[in-house]
DNA sequence: AGCCGGAGATAAACCGGTTTAGCTAGGGTC
DNA sequence: GACCCTAGCTAAACCGGTTTATCTCCGGCT
């Protein structure tokens, strides 16, 4: 009942472990009919071979890894992550190794366990930091590794990305035309490279724009909502940096009387289901799209191809009902 | 700049490889002494054991699987088996194989070779058929497993499941409770076990309930609703299997002009923040939870723990703005 | 004194592959 | 005919651990 192995093989061949080994990977040593032959005795016996056996003589661990950085619990509620792991996963034929961490050190550490002991061919990246120190360690352990959702170039590292900047002033250049001049931001952790973009876009392209932080949570997404609303003079848009916060938003609106788009526009990032069925305009981006692209490069990159930066398409803004022309006066 | 590994341990202390060994796993074997300098130098050098390595000699895998059949890009949506994974990850310490593919007999084939080449210590079952193979695969393996969400007891194994049938009685009586006669249900997948439990609880409950088929999808859900509300005598009420489904159908309903909930009640089953802010009436199931302690399951079954039922709390039904006493006529 | 037992350590086999060094036989060259 | 080269294969080392068999030394018992 036991699987059997290349040694099972070799005897049943009548030929040697080395020998056996060439012939199932396709290298030169063996003749075409003692590789014919061995072929044959594998598959009529069902041979797998054992990836865990391989990896220890460095060679393929056929599994990439993914580490998220975030409270378990709130990290349910965000489909951005889910999509992108779906969309992974449909251009992989590999495993997905998964592991959620509370710190960036563990992150760190697992990263270089898994890689020395060939747990992983490859990794993603996500959540860039600012000055994320993940950059420089790639490629000094020499782990194949893509940067997801950073924003453009990152040392020597293959990157998709999306432009943040460019779609952020889309978003408010479209807010502007509907005659929206106090728009405000409600954006993600500060410790985040994409938030930073999205604060220097919003920067330069609204003034006397105010930003208030959240962390993707419903529960800030309200808060900093009722924060804004409660200002002497209140913003007419609001643009969110996820769509979790972005519909706890229009909630508190439609709790405090707030109509939606007349008295305030409503914008999210990342669309979703949740943003479709709360008619809420959103930045649409095609996440399991993007984590396909995503698992495409990793892949090349683990062949050997040379990194390259591939930008994702510009995310669309899907205009629905949240946000119509600013209220006059 | 290469990680340590027992060799090298050995050397710097002076012993042998297999004194190392029964050192660092706190076996008996080796003096207090010889233990104690043998962890120093370790944690001196910063080692830490390959996994890989120990897998290959039938120890620890350092990791659970599951496989999920689905098509990937529907699977993005559902909020259910991300809360799950979240949940599992928080009572974890180890990772998880995760993989999705688009057939059950990819999925045995990869639980084989998962458990023969010591990939995974143990994996979760979810998607429970009928007539399920795995429950007798399992065992016969001796791969730990904990079937997740299936209902009541499955031969050897262990699992944590809901009561479905009462959850659905519950829904239904809370339906009658407010006067609805016409009841209708949109179902799941049929061929999954709870699906066909829902069903007869449904069934026993409902005098002439119709039921509609879907596949937990957006577009399924659209088009049951389609159906169920063109009929000559539609339902006052549905009940519908996921969350998706059912926001769905609560906008065919608004699109059609039925009133939600004077002329047409509706409940989801699994709550998410997508019915939180459709103000949809959901059978609450808290999946984190849920996750959390199928994984706690998992962890007591690899640990030797003898296979017992974890029935979960029973699901509970979140009144919201979407199910009202039943039109009157 | 002689025998037994156990603690403490080591060497070696093993897990299932990959890889390298080395051996053999056959063909070509001068 | 001596020499060399190469294709084709085998044996063995190696990856980093665990486990088993074995060996030594020391103390206690009769």
């Amino acid at each position: 009942m036991k699987r059997p192995t290349i040694k099972d093989i070799a005897a049943a061949a009548g030929v040697s472990k080395g020998a056996v080994s060439l012939a199932l990977n396709g290298r030169s040593g063996v003749s075409e009919s003692t590789r014919s032959r061995v072929l044959g005795v594998a598959s009529s016996l069902g041979y797998r071979p054992s990836v865990t056996a391989r990896a220890l003589s460095s060679a393929s661990a056929d599994a990439v890894g993914l580490v998220l950085v975030r409270p378990p619990r709130a990290l349910g509620d965000e489909a951005f992550f889910f999509q992108l792991i779906a969309g992974m996963q449909s251009e992989m034929s590999c495993a997905l190794l998964l592991q959620v961490v509370s710190s960036r050190e563990e992150e760190i550490e697992l990263y270089q366990r898994w890689w020395a002991e060939h747990r992983v061919d490859g990794v993603f990246l996500v959540d860039l930091l600012v000055s994320d120190p993940r950059i420089e360690l790639m490629p000094s352990l020499g782990l194949p590794a893509v940067v997801v959702g950073g924003a453009g170039h990152h040392g020597e590292l293959a990157s998709v990305w999306a432009d943040d900047y460019a779609a952020m002033t889309s978003v408010v250049e479209h807010l502007k035309a509907l005659g929206h001049r106090r728009i405000a931001r409600v954006a993600g952790l500060a410790s985040l490279l994409h938030t930073v973009r999205r604060d220097s876009a919003f920067a330069s392209s609204v003034v006397d724009g105010v930003v208030v932080a959240g962390d993707y949570t419903a529960e800030s997404g309200a808060r900093a909502t009722r924060e804004l609303l409660g200002m002497a003079e209140p913003p007419t848009a609001i643009v969110y940096d996820n769509d979790v916060m972005a519909v706890a938003g229009a909630e508190v609106a439609a709790e405090l009387g707030v109509a939606v788009p007349s008295e305030l526009s409503i914008v999210a990032w990342d669309d979703s289901v949740l943003c479709q069925h709360g008619r809420l305009t959103a930045l649409s981006r095609d996440t399991f799209a993007f984590g396909a692209r995503a698992a495409r490069a990793l892949v090349a990159v683990i062949g050997g191809a040379s990194p390259t930066d591939v930008e994702d398409v510009l995310p669309e803004l899907v205009v629905r009902g949240s946000s119509g022309p600013a209220p006059v006066g």
